[in-house]
RNA sequence: CGCGGGGUGGAGCAGCCUGGUAGCUCGUCAGGCUCAUAACCUGAAGGCCGCGGGUUCAAAUCCCGCCCCCGCAA
């Protein structure tokens, strides 16, 4: 089949490289949001999905509005049968869902209809999830409400960062998109109504989300900082010894019981930096602060002997 | 020229503003104490203070240039 994909974040590399090497479908052309300032110089950045795609056999498109005439009549030029979205980061407009002859696919990082939105796989690790996946679904105007084609499964470890179940969907992508196209191409694709009385959603996450408040429980805490890791990252605010508020960034953490304080106290620092929560505490593992490298607490207290203050 | 922090023995930091013996915590090595120890005591090794230039009698410290690491913002 001819297959138009459009996505802009890392997530949807593999899939899109399964499309580049794939035997019984032809990739006719990649849409990628535009390039933008990035980095600390903010020098122009192509996204990741169109430093993978260039140097294809087909158009890369990276319109600045989707919905412009100009963007959707160059993709229906390429006259798909499939139009494949992952990560793309806008929302697509009618006149594109209706452009494949045979669907307009999207693949979401969750067990729809859990977590619809911008940020699922956070969400399933901060919720507590058991369990995560890929669902391809037909796309519809909505925000991740269309109808499900198919889901594969993935248990959520007990250790898992935001990162890693990230790259391990990433992953599982590509063959759960092809088993989707295959159904399609026999005619026999499912299409489940999603329940949207129980359906959740998972909003785009902002730097300041990554705050953590200590007056949580803190099993809550520990989630949202493997949650957080590598975006947007959990930190706290600290005061050094001048007085000076600075930000600390918590890669990692270790639920401890039996603590004293009151939220937000740190009540030990022997090799450890232990901070009071609700319902326990929590032992830091990996942080790293403002302007320095990421260290174990360990190594961080050798060079902050004063008493340590978080707020 | 987007904003900002930092590069000091193996690790993490102080010292820089107010130039003039290189300091702290930890680690390493040796010895001691101890039934024993990641504990404690004593001693030792280890640094061209990121690189280059300048000012000065004298530069980790002041000035200029460069390299590298990192936070914000995107």
């Amino acid at each position: 089949m001819r297959i138009v994909f459009i996505g802009t974040g890392e997530i949807g590399l593999p899939v899109l490289r399964s499309l580049l090497n794939s035997q019984e479908h032809q990739l006719v052309g990649v849409v990628t949001q535009p390039d933008k300032p990035a980095g600390r110089n903010l020098r122009m950045a192509a996204p990741p999905i169109k430093a993978a795609a260039a140097g294809g056999a087909f158009p890369i498109f990276q319109p600045a509005r989707l919905r412009d005439e100009g963007a959707v009549a160059e993709i229906r030029a390429l006259t798909p049968d499939v139009i494949v979205v992952m990560a793309y980061g806008q929302i697509l407009p009618r006149s594109i869902l209706e452009i494949p002859r045979v669907a307009c696919l999207n693949l979401h990082a969750s067990l729809l209809p859990r977590h619809r939105g911008a940020a699922p796989i956070q969400a399933g690790i901060l919720a507590g999830d058991r369990e995560s996946g890929i669902t391809v679904m037909y796309m519809d105007e909505g925000l991740d409400t269309g109808d499900v084609l198919l889901q594969s499964r993935l248990e959520i470890a007990e250790d898992e960062t935001g990162g890693s179940l990230h790259d391990r969907l990433a992953q599982i992508a590509p063959a759960t998109l092809n088993n989707a196209l295959t159904r399609l191409q026999k005619g026999n694709a499912p299409r489940i109504p999603q329940d949207s009385s129980v359906a959740t959603y998972a909003p785009k996450l902002e730097r300041e989300d990554g705050r953590m408040d200590w007056s949580d429980a803190a099993a809550l805490i520990e989630r949202k900082i493997r949650a957080f890791d590598p975006w947007p990252g959990a930190f706290t605010l600290m005061r050094d010894a001048a007085g000076h508020e600075r930000k600390l960034k918590i890669f990692s953490s270790t639920v401890v019981s039996a603590a004293q304080g009151a939220p937000g106290e740190v009540v030990r620092s022997d090799g450890s930096i232990v901070i009071a929560a609700k319902d326990g505490a929590l032992s830091l593992g990996e942080v790293q602060l403002e302007g320095k490298r990421r260290m174990g607490a360990a190594e961080f207290l050798r060079g902050h002997a004063a008493p340590l203050r978080v707020e």
